[in-house]
DNA sequence: TTCAATACATTGCTAGCCTATGTATAGACC
DNA sequence: GGTCTATACATAGGCTAGCAATGTATTGAA
């Protein structure tokens, strides 16, 4: 997988990931690996980073938590500015994800996505392969 | 739309536009533009060094040509080379888009992502072919 | 005690998209 | 002629963000 295509899309996933409970950084990545099909291994690089960085835009809240297990973890919540900014970057992705397989010649689906546009497309499906 | 996204996709793009017959660089801004709704505005900044890029990649060809209208155009084709990799990175962004859907989750029902709930997904990348 | 998994974090590198800027021509309009 | 817009190619510099590499530390199993 192209790490480059990630780009712009982590903090999303990461906020996804967030929304039916707080969790921690170790956690996300194993949630995303898993819910992604095993497509995305988001790196402690990318990860803590940008954990930060939607912490510092007042999009998560932390704070430090020991569970049974004895280990220290760093627990995040999203924000209500957070939930805003998800809602955001989903319209966001649907966009993008229209616009490239519009020019790819392939149809577009994708959760929730209820604005299927009605013949558009047209153009590109002949001279597609 | 976040700049961002596009990373790593504008290479495919412009391949994918340059398929069907040999096309120019402000003809691919153009055709990126239409055939993906608006939502994509190929930047010059962007679009130059691209085609410099996948033409020393050995991806495209160039050749200047001149147009009845005079106007002096730098033609680029896309080569057998070009081909594999486009199947290559057409294949990659359709499981980059299982993946963020996967993690997105289900189509809700009543778009929103308040009524998310945890074990859904399986319907949701079926049909992201 | 050794190793893997868990858990958080930072540094420095790199790639690529964009803004801004530059050059130049064709055609329309006044 | 002069001016404006669209067409057409190109590069420099900035910014961002994902990643590899590295570091620390704990838990639990072999």
């Amino acid at each position: 997988m192209d790490p480059k295509l990630l780009s712009g899309t982590v903090d999303m996933l990461i906020l996804q990931v967030t929304l039916p409970e707080p969790t921690y950084g170790y956690r996300i990545t194993q949630d995303v690996l898993k819910r992604s099909e095993g497509h995305f291994q988001l790196k402690e690089g990318s990860l803590y980073p940008a954990l930060h960085r939607l912490e510092r835009e007042g999009l998560l809240q932390s704070n430090w938590d020991t569970a049974e297990s004895g280990r220290r973890r760093k627990y995040y919540r999203i924000t209500a500015k957070g939930k805003k900014a998800l809602e955001k970057r989903r319209a966001e992705w649907q966009d993008f994800s229209i616009g490239v397989n519009g020019v790819l010649g392939a149809p577009s689906h994708g959760p929730g996505l209820t604005k299927q546009r009605k013949g558009f497309r047209r153009s590109a499906e002949k001279d597609a392969l």
